[in-house]
RNA sequence: GGAGGGGUGCCCGAGUGGUUAAAGGGGACGGACUGUAAAUCCGUUGGCUUAGCCUACGUUGGUUCGAAUCCAACCCCCUCCA
């Protein structure tokens, strides 16, 4: 369908829609003036990661398209656990360990969205401000009659875990009812209109929808983004040391641009229009790209999404990394690596030095992938196990190259 | 509270006294081929000071020359009953 709000229409033509509550009401809501819209985020990690990256993006065109968008910290729903999508009860963790995700995964929202008190400005708020408080009957006497325990065992969130035999506690079972009261929380608090999430929140979003219009008759929206896999049809978010998380202490910039970089020929269009700001045509352009040349186009996807997340500056640093160590087959300065002193040189053993660059778990696993011919010292492969990285190896610029595989590059940097 | 079923390596899942660091599959990683792609083929997949040693089949004890396999208690999960 055709959309006359800018919002839909960019959210439509990029491909971020999966479904949506009433399109044509909140077409209208949307072109008659500013609204608002949350998405809600777990503080389950100490970071975000690239899963959360399509909610991200809402929000941001939200913003640029003149409404104002409220990121939701889970400060107090995270304490609960959402079961949605989940095979098993999700660990209960102490508020101390929210609290720490919560400090952490906030900073990244600026990098996004332009926060302040204006009529577009962004909000950051947290829904412990109010479930932390909540009377239990008083809670159950308002909000939890309007639930159906008939229609909440028919949720997919629920259903797939009593289908499976798995358990499914109280404590979890009641996570849909304070994501809906939340809903209605920013809709009393900030006019909030709209909810947006994953597809996995389909559910959650509606039981919100209807608990708004029960409680203070006010018609809410639900929009949703497509479970992202790849071409090959595996959920997106995964590099050798584990999720593409967004905060640069956990992923540098130079890894999260990698990979960006090692995107599948086949989902270099869908990531172009999800994950970088470039206009249509010149994704269109990007994306015809044959054979080969589709390389050109990933350096672009790398380079963009890169400077969204950490910086232009950051950005061009990491593309030019990657230029050098694998178009030259030399190094680059934004490459993983650790120090040692001088005095340490012709004491440090490959296996160790591997382990200690992050490329390889323990020094059994380098043992393993020096036999398949995996290991290499500044470009050459290394056979002998109990090879010692001395001053020899040092190049001029005093690091050591180490590499596991064709992908994975590291550097000593010697210390004086 | 009662009856029955179950808890194995990253995941699924076989194994019911010894040749089991534990079949098979998935995933992951590496190699070949390439374009830092996909597909395909091959290999690897507990740790260490590696001809050896240590740790591991829910937990703790026990039987035994020897246990993931037998016994006891405990913890957790599922199903049905009350």
């Amino acid at each position: 369908m055709a959309f006359r709000s800018e919002f839909l229409t960019i959210l439509q033509e990029r491909g971020f829609i999966h479904q949506c509550s009433e399109p044509d009401d909140l077409d209208a809501l949307l072109s008659r003036g500013s609204v608002t819209a949350y998405v809600g985020f777990d503080c389950t990690g100490p970071s975000l990661h690239v899963g959360h990256l399509l909610s991200i993006m809402m929000l941001r065109w939200f913003q640029r398209c003149g409404h104002r968008p409220i990121a939701l910290m889970g400060g107090g729903t995270t304490r609960v656990g959402d079961p949605s999508g989940r095979d098993e009860t999700r660990q209960i963790l102490t508020p101390e360990t929210i609290e720490a995700n919560k400090e952490s995964i906030r900073r990244v929202f600026a990098r996004f969205l332009t926060f302040g008190e204006g009529e577009s400005d962004a909000v950051m708020v947290d829904n412990a401000e109010w479930l932390l408080g909540l009377n239990y009957i008083a809670f159950l006497r308002d909000v939890g009659r309007h639930f159906s325990v008939n229609r909440m065992l028919s949720m997919d969130s629920v259903k797939l875990r009593l289908e499976r035999e798995q358990p499914l506690s109280f404590l979890e079972f009641n996570y849909m009812i304070l994501q809906a009261y939340d809903f209605v929380e920013l809709h009393r608090r900030y006019g909030c209109r709209l909810q947006m999430g994953g597809s996995d929140q389909w559910g959650n979003i509606v039981n919100g929808i209807d608990l708004g219009r029960r409680m203070d008759d006010a018609q809410l929206f639900a929009l949703t983004t497509p479970l992202l896999t790849t071409a090959a049809g595996t959920k997106m978010g995964k590099t050798a040391s584990g999720a593409v998380w967004l905060n640069p202490d956990l992923l540098s910039p130079f890894e999260y641009w990698q990979f960006w970089r090692n995107t599948a020929d086949a989902d270099v269009g869908r990531f172009l229009r999800l994950f970088t700001e470039l206009p249509m045509a010149e994704i269109a352009r990007l994306e015809a790209l044959d054979g080969q040349e589709i390389n050109e186009a990933k350096k672009v996807l790398a380079t963009e999404a890169t400077a969204l997340l950490h910086g232009r500056e950051a950005a061009v640093e990491a593309a030019e990394t990657a230029r050098r160590t694998f178009e030259e087959g030399a190094a680059g300065d934004a490459l993983p690596s650790f120090e040692i002193p001088a005095s340490e040189l012709g004491d440090l053993g490959v296996l160790s030095a591997f382990v200690r660059a992050g490329l390889a778990a323990s020094n059994g696993e380098v043992r393993r992938q020096l036999k398949s011919g995996a290991v290499r010292v500044n470009g050459d492969v290394i056979s002998d196990e109990r090879m010692i990285l001395g001053a020899g190896q040092v190049g001029a610029d005093g690091t050591i190259k180490l590499s596991l595989g064709r992908k994975k590059h590291a550097l000593v940097r010697v210390g004086y």
